[in-house]
RNA sequence: GGGCUUGUGGCGCAGUCAGGUAGCGCAACGGGCUUUUAACCCGCAGGUCGGGGGUUCAACUCCCCUCAAGCCCGCCA
């Protein structure tokens, strides 16, 4: 029986926000970090976009809210992506990316750390993102880090203790020794080198040897290292600012001094022995707060690989803008859960647009979703989908297959032909505002990025049953410049005819509806050539398109150029 | 060696937390719209819910085992 029912939240991002307002916080913070490896994959949005989502939402219930992007610029390079000169690798390998230069030739970036976390953040406009950034670098100059430092090293013992606890049963015989060697002269801090610059040193097979903390010396608030690199040696004071702090100690420091209420974190995080419940212990033990709500998400993923910064298998929010449009994604992320992966192709964004379409259709009671709850989902998701204000109607969209199909005709019709087409589309579609050109030229440059993007994986696609799978997804085809002798050849007299006649139709009328030019093909076949219409149509796409079918004719030859069509049409 | 997550028609997903023998959208197919649409409308087909076992009157749903994919588990991040 189903009598008593529990409720169940219409969106799993009640879960989480039930979990933030039983805390009875009148401040809440949320938080999310990235470090500025190379250029930031857009898979870090997923974690920007359900926290923005979170703040949306709790901004309704008129709390405060704070939510930070954490750029873990301090932390030390440990690898170079391939797109990085080689020479940087001998330079600045072990070097935190804040004292690591621009790696390209551009003006206005003070470090490697710069460049490619501003890539990320100039983005967070077009994608609704409200976030403050905060730079680790700038962080650890600062007297609350500094104090944090020195609770951590007063309290190694516990920190270690808290790390045996976690990690060790965990790991098999081998790693467990090693493990319990590493401890015994282990510090929770690295020191910057004075003389170099670097904090770790990086062997061939890629194992890392930090500058870590030798001896710590409470009065003297000094500790003293050695450096791993260039052998130097010595003492420094904790209040020069050059230590930094292990990973798992510096996460919950974070949290500590933020007063973190929720922070997303990336599976490779949020496993049992990883660090977010390390950081999570250490938090409460040495740093006397609670920690944060834990919320772990699953990758999104290109196709069927992961994104990896260093494998150079990167698509960036930045290009994601070129193709697509924000709101798309914002939906991708809120409608599945978190622990779920998300496979994004190219290909498949035809779907994005359909369920998006029909999310905004539900949203503004055009049409009605299957089920109760989906169409409360639907109703959910959709305003935190949105990148500005939301308007009260159905705001303007030409759908984006008319978009995809039209940019690949661009060679042949007149721009001003697609934007009057454009502007009727909307009409019939119900809109009685106007369609601003630069709106509709971006959305038209949109689309054939798209369009260049798919046909650039298609070339790189070895496999043809997977090329097959992507045809069969898109829409792809192309406008020869001139008819082919093969076509021409094979024209029968009928046939040429008929498109003389059309051509003669089209000279001596002005103003032609896309009706009258419709019936007249038709006339054109049925009553003067005595053939069935099919055969004539065919015929007149294949010289136009040269492909069998095509758009509806009337509206399309309408679309074209007057004068290349009629060209077009003088076949000897 | 240990652990976590995912696996539902060709593709993308819902349903799993409250057990009652599967839904949706694309694609495909057929038809209509005086074309054969990359507009639209109507219709049809397609799944032993990764596999095996158990609990139950009843399992996609709970339990155990197993396979596949991905990730984490010294340092580092």
């Amino acid at each position: 029986m189903r009598t008593l029912q529990k409720e169940y939240p219409i969106h799993w991002l009640e879960e989480i926000i039930n979990k933030i307002l039983d805390k009875n916080l009148s401040e809440i913070t949320l938080a999310t970090g990235k470090t500025p490896s190379g250029h930031i994959h857009m898979g870090i949005l997923r974690e920007l976009i359900i926290c923005d989502s979170i703040r949306r939402k709790l901004e309704e219930n008129r709390k405060k809210i704070n939510f930070f992007l954490f750029i873990d610029s301090l932390d030390a390079a440990k690898r170079f992506p391939e797109y990085i000169d080689k020479t940087f690798t001998k330079k600045y390998l072990g070097k935190p990316f804040s004292k690591i230069p621009c790696p390209v030739d551009e003006t206005g970036y003070n470090s490697y750390a710069d460049y490619f976390g501003t890539e990320l953040i100039s983005t967070f406009k077009q994608f609704g993102i409200k976030a403050d950034v905060i730079w680790t670098h700038e962080l650890y100059q600062d007297i609350i880090m500094k104090d944090k430092i020195r609770i951590s090293l007063n309290n190694t013992d516990k920190i270690k203790e808290i790390f045996r606890k976690n990690i060790l049963p965990t790991l098999d015989e081998k790693n467990r020794k090693l493990f319990i060697d590493t401890q015994k002269n282990w510090f929770p801090a690295m020191v910057i080198c004075e003389k170099c610059g670097k904090m770790q040193k990086i062997d061939e097979n890629g194992s890392i040897k930090p500058n870590r903390v030798l001896s710590y010396d409470k009065n003297k608030d000094t500790v003293s290292f050695s450096c791993t690199s260039c052998g130097n040696s010595g003492e420094i004071t904790i209040n020069k600012g050059e230590l930094k702090l292990n990973w798992r100690v510096d996460w919950p420091a974070k949290w500590a001094i933020f007063k973190t209420t929720c922070e997303p974190a990336g599976k490779d995080h949020s496993v049992k022995g990883g660090s977010y419940d390390t950081g999570l212990e250490i938090c409460k033990i040495i740093f006397n707060y609670d920690g944060p709500i834990k919320l772990s998400y699953e990758w999104l993923r290109l196709g069927d690989q992961d994104m990896k910064t260093s494998k150079g298998i990167i698509f960036t929010p930045k290009k994601y803008l070129k193709i697509a449009d924000p709101e798309i994604l914002r939906m991708l992320f809120l409608r599945t859960p978190p622990n779920k992966h998300i496979s994004f192709r190219l290909e498949e964004l035809y779907q994005l647009y359909d369920y998006y379409e029909k999310m905004e259709n539900v949203y503004y009671d055009i049409e009605h979703a299957n089920s109760e709850t989906e169409e409360k989902f639907l109703k959910y998701i959709y305003p935190l989908c949105q990148t500005s204000r939301i308007s009260t109607k159905k705001p303007l969209r030409l759908p984006f297959k008319y978009l995809t199909t039209i940019v690949q005709l661009k060679t042949i019709l007149k721009i001003e032909g697609i934007y009057e087409k454009a502007k009727k589309i909307l009409r019939y579609k119900g809109f009685d505002e106007n369609l601003p050109f630069n709106d509709f030229e971006t959305q038209l440059n949109r689309a054939q990025k798209w369009i260049n993007e798919i046909k650039d994986i298609l070339k790189n696609e070895k496999n043809e049953s997977i090329k097959r799978k992507i045809l069969n997804k898109v829409t792809i085809f192309e406008v020869p410049d001139n008819v082919s002798e093969n076509i021409k050849n094979n024209l029968s007299l009928t046939q040429k005819l008929g498109i003389k006649l059309l051509k003669m139709f089209l000279i001596s009328n002005k103003d032609l509806s896309d009706e009258v030019i419709q019936n007249k093909i038709f006339d054109i076949a049925k009553n003067e050539l005595k053939i069935k219409p099919q055969k004539l149509f065919k015929t007149i796409y294949l010289i136009i398109i040269g492909k069998e079918f095509g758009p509806r004719l009337g509206p399309f030859l309408l679309m074209l150029d007057k004068d290349w069509l009629i060209n077009r049409l003088s076949i000897e």
